[in-house]
DNA sequence: AATCATTTACGAAATATGTCGTAAATTAGT
DNA sequence: ACTAATTTACGACATATTTCGTAAATGATT
């Protein structure tokens, strides 16, 4: 299916959720937006972000000084993604495995919980 | 609380898994394990399974010549420190969110969806 | 136009990961 | 006891990741 597997690192999926969040963003938005929580250099997220940009993780404008980022690959898909491949290498497989350890650990509200609820009985009948 | 953040590797999770499997195993038990499925030499899976040991991934009983190794991380602790890490990194700290892209992304049998259930249902009673 | 600030480009280094070859030690078979 | 097989130890290398410094290019200010 044409598309190469893409595994971002840690670093490059901070990243990525600026974008998913801002659409488009120039190294100094990205890096002003990580800045708030961890310490880099402003070099260093540009590098990321060239190279994010070999890698086809992100599409750019240089038509302009300041390049415009913005990333290439949907937040839905990496999402599934990273998911299939937890559960594949930590949960033996079992999709169940794991939503039941993430409602056992995580804290949900009741709309949330109802939304799940929602989701449950559209599977049961089918 | 002591216990550094540990984060295994690809590779360390696979040797993880094989141990959390069979409790004891030696470096020939996993390898031949891991080759079921993956191609790579034997000096390859011992020199990971010393690494994961320096990092204190792994206990091991060297008292024989061949070395017996244990899991020193439990499975459950592993997927919960890594599951909280996708969620924050990956599900802006919405466990919600991700349980329903795996719910919505991967079959689950009856049986399964009705344990899921049974938990909900005592998410909600509380 | 000259200067200053911002941004990109590039190279280089530190660490981590995954790979294996070879040698030494240990055990088993004869 | 000798030989063969197994296992560990160790060093080395390739690649990936993360980090930054410095220089060049670009644009803005005066």
């Amino acid at each position: 299916m044409s598309t190469r597997t893409i595994k971002p690192t840690e670093s490059e999926l901070e990243i990525l959720q600026v974008l998913w969040d801002r659409n488009l963003a120039s190294v100094r938005d990205v890096h002003e937006e990580l800045s708030k929580t961890k310490e880099s250099g402003y070099t260093t997220t540009l590098k990321l972000m060239q190279i994010m940009h070999e890698k086809g993780l992100v599409k750019r404008d240089d038509s302009s000084k300041t390049h415009i980022y913005q990333a290439s690959v949907s937040k839905e898909k990496t999402q599934k993604h990273l998911l299939g491949k937890m559960i594949n290498n930590l949960f033996g497989g079992s999709p169940t495995t794991l939503v039941l350890q993430a409602l056992g650990n995580h804290k949900a509200s009741p709309a949330e919980l109802e939304e799940i609820q929602q989701l449950l009985n559209n599977l049961k009948n089918q």
